[in-house]
RNA sequence: GCUGCUGUAGCGUAGUGGUAGCGCGGCGCCUUGGUAAGGCGCAGGUCGUGGGUUCGAUCCCCACCAGCAGCUCCA
């Protein structure tokens, strides 16, 4: 016998091999009819699986469509449902993944006649007939190497791969069948496809076989499924409102920023609204640091090539940036011979080509620096080794003068530590620059301000003792919720990069990394933070705690960041004078509390649905006259505020008010100023808020000690209708 | 970078193998007003760029550029 606990705290006693479609029916007919699954022990598993292993007793649970889990069996379950009607309506296909998501699910296939957007009408047409016929899902277990035959024969190669690949440590594998469609899965499964209410599929793109870039490109049919209609469109509708968020769009309507293509992908040009949010954010960051013990620095945007083979970022990152600039053009030349050669796409012509370059070079150019001759001597020497050949180019780009548009600023600002000796007594030294970076993103990843090709830090870096970390580290992250905070961001997570040991990009040594990972989890922990320790996250000189937030479209973007290095330390061999008189190795801290200026705006526009706050918002007040004949007195409230720093512009056009009103609305400014006749003559101005409207007659004086207020506590008024998206988006991606 | 989709006036959009409409915005005139759109009129387009097919291309084909969604990448 087993013992469930059910949720209320009671118990029942059911025989070994019951199964949970028996156990709700025993506890009402219409818990039977609304069960989806079950969940025992933690664990969601099928109406028709039986009960085993009660070593004590289970916990058990009847999932209903109120079960935030029922609802992610069910979209599993639809993600097999269309994957049938994909087979059906292109004969040959072959499926790899299909799970549910947050919001949804996909499958990703292969499939011999490409799937394009316009199928996917008729697919769902044929899903419905599937939901219709309410067929059950089956489960059923083969041993494995039966299993791999199963699925052999069914034409599913990729699930052949995934069985060879991952899944033979596994004795027996499960099934579902559903009608003429079997596929291998773990489950669990709704009792029958009749059980899903609603459905839509939203969009087809490409995806890697197991999400790797060098494998094949498939198919993902992206969808999503509802216990009801009702949820669906309120789902749909939630993603219409959330688009309306969006930074890119709010940017163009509010004249923040634009990107024109005449001066490059990825590179924002900062219109005179935008540039004075950031103007304040930079403001506000500044006093920080000087309250925080911070220097200024300032760096060039460029600096030589070998600098950055010292810190490692040009080998690293090669393809990620911007092509090194020589002052030789022939070094543009091998530069480019030698990329395609480490590549493997140097052909035989291009190569002959450019030894006949290299060559009349040296014959003709006088001003070839570093004995092309020589170089040509040690690349023939080398014959058919790759290794070699590109040691030959790189002695000669090693002996040209080149430089790197910056793509990290560490490098410089070790160069300022490095200027003075130090002494234990310095440290910490913080050096601080809102540094403006370049890095060369492939095309398809940049959008709007949060992925971009050039974009400025709030960068600093931190020299310390080991015995120092601790704090310095504790304080930054402090200093990153504070600004968080300030901003009302509070919809975010916090990851811990970890390095990932099966991979070979990192620097330094283990027992370094061993330090430096521990260091960052006991902080987290001692901090009772919520995070997340994730491998592969870390940067290749040191792990980091990263705070990561959604865009509108649910979207992750990592915002602030907070690094832990020992290694760039080494690189470039830093030190400090001890207090035994003897020379130590400093530690580095990178950080960037909002990461950069460009994201963490586009991240504010959605955030705040381009309502910015009064300490932030562009223009803060705008004076609107009754009619032209108020013009004068408008002025003069537009210059007595401007006296005491406000941002304020009077909209004198020949229109009604009401007009202007709503314009000023729509633009998102906080604060309106009627004037008219009435006004004049008691020398008062009718003040109207962007949120509660009308707040009647009021003195200057009144005025301008109410804005000051809110200024000064940076108060955020405004989470209204326009951000109400948001916090729904913050519970529905609770967990 | 890869897969797919898109590109028409400042913005949002309609449309067609015979060189283009609409709304908002802009400009002008009338209206001088009291808290989210007053009226009339006018101007504004090499239909992303470059090739090709065609008697003729904004429309069909190719390449490039740019954007969107996803994948991969992200110091």
């Amino acid at each position: 016998m087993l013992t469930l606990k059910l949720p209320d705290g009671s118990v029942r006693q059911v025989p070994e091999g019951t199964r949970p479609r028996e156990v709700a029916a025993s506890l009402g007919k219409r818990l039977a009819q609304a069960a989806i699954a079950a969940k025992v022990n933690d664990k969601v598993v099928d109406l028709d699986s039986e009960l085993r292993d009660g070593n004590g007793e289970l916990s058990f649970q009847v999932l209903t469509d109120k079960d935030k889990e029922a609802l992610a069996v069910l979209r599993h379950s639809c993600a097999h449902i269309m994957a049938r009607a994909v087979l059906r309506l292109f004969p040959g296909a072959q499926l790899a993944f299909g799970p549910a998501l947050e919001n949804g699910f996909y499958y990703d296939i292969d499939s011999p006649t490409p799937i394009r957007e316009e199928d996917l009408p008729r697919i769902e047409e044929e899903m419905r007939k599937i939901i219709a016929a309410a067929e059950p899902f089956e489960r059923f277990e083969r041993p494995t190497s039966e299993a791999r035959e199963l699925v052999r024969d069914l034409g599913q190669g990729y699930k052949v791969e995934h069985i060879d690949d991952d899944l033979k440590q596994y004795p027996t594998l499960s099934f579902y069948r559903q009608g003429e469609f079997i596929d291998l899965c773990r489950g669990p499964h709704v009792p029958h496809a009749g059980k899903v209410g609603a459905f839509k599929l939203l969009s087809i793109a490409g995806a890697y076989w197991k999400n790797d870039a060098s494998r094949k490109q498939l198919q993902r049919l992206y969808g999503t499924a509802f216990f009801n209609q009702k949820d669906l469109d309120a789902y749909l509708h939630q993603l219409e409102e959330a688009k309306k968020r969006d930074h890119r769009v709010l940017g163009k309507q509010l004249k923040l920023f634009t990107i024109s293509p005449a001066v490059g992908s990825g590179l924002i040009l900062w219109m005179p609204k935008g540039a004075t949010v950031r103007g304040i954010l930079e403001g506000f960051i500044k006093e920080e640091l000087l309250k925080r013990g911070y220097q200024p620095v300032y760096t060039p945007h460029i600096g030589r090539l070998e600098l950055y083979r010292t810190s490692g970022h040009f080998p690293y990152y090669r393809d990620a940036q911007y092509p090194p600039l020589f002052l030789h053009q022939l070094g543009q030349t091998v530069d480019t011979w030698l990329a395609l050669l480490e590549s493997d796409q140097l052909s035989e012509q291009a190569e002959a080509a450019f030894l006949k370059l290299l060559e009349e070079a040296g014959k003709t150019m006088t001003d070839v620096p570093g004995e092309p001759a020589a170089t040509l001597g040690r690349y023939a020497a080398a014959g058919k080794d790759k290794a070699k050949k590109a040691e030959a180019l790189q002695a000669w780009l090693g002996r040209q003068e080149g430089y790197l548009v910056k793509p990290m600023n560490c490098p410089h600002h070790i160069q300022i530590y490095k200027a003075e000796p130090h002494s234990y007594r310095d440290l910490p030294v913080r050096l601080a620059e809102f540094g403006t970076v370049y890095r060369f993103e492939q095309t398809g990843e940049l959008a709007g301000m949060t992925r971009v090709r050039g974009f400025t830090q709030d960068d600093a870096h931190l020299f310390v003792t080991p015995e120092q970390i601790e704090e310095e580290f504790s304080a930054n992250l402090d200093l990153v919720l504070f600004v968080l905070s300030s901003l009302g961001l509070n919809d975010y997570r916090v990851r811990v990069g970890l390095r990932d040991p099966q991979s070979d990009k990192y620097v330094g040594k283990a027992e370094n990394w061993e330090k430096a990972e521990q260091t960052l989890l006991s902080l987290v922990q001692s901090r009772g933070m919520n995070f997340s320790a994730e491998k592969g996250e870390a940067a290749f000189y040191g792990p980091k705690i990263d705070f990561v937030v959604r865009d509108c479209i649910g979207r992750e973007w990592q915002l602030g960041t907070v690094q832990l290095d020992y290694n760039l330390p080494e690189r470039f061999d830093l030190e400090y004078i001890g207090k035994d008189n003897a020379p130590h190795r400093p530690v580095m801290i990178h950080r960037a509390p909002f990461g950069s200026l460009e994201r963490f705006v586009g991240i504010l526009i959605e955030h705040f649905a381009g309502a910015f706050p009064l300490w932030l918002a562009p223009e803060q007040v705008r004076v609107i006259p009754v009619s032209e004949r108020f013009r004068e007195y408008g002025q003069r409230i537009e210059n007595e505020l401007r006296s005491h720093g406000f941002r304020v512009a009077g909209d004198y056009r020949p229109e009604k008010i009401g007009y202007k009103i709503r314009e000023a609305q729509l633009e998102k400014v906080p604060y309106m100023l009627i004037v008219g006749e009435k006004e004049q003559s008691a020398g008062t101005i009718s003040v109207r808020d962007r949120v509660d409207g009308d707040l009647g007659a009021m003195s200057i004086a009144e005025l301008v000690k109410r804005l000051h207020d809110e200024v000064k506590e940076r108060r955020i008024r405004q989470v209204s209708t326009a951000s109400a998206g948001l916090s729904e988006r913050g519970a529905q991606f609770a967990d």
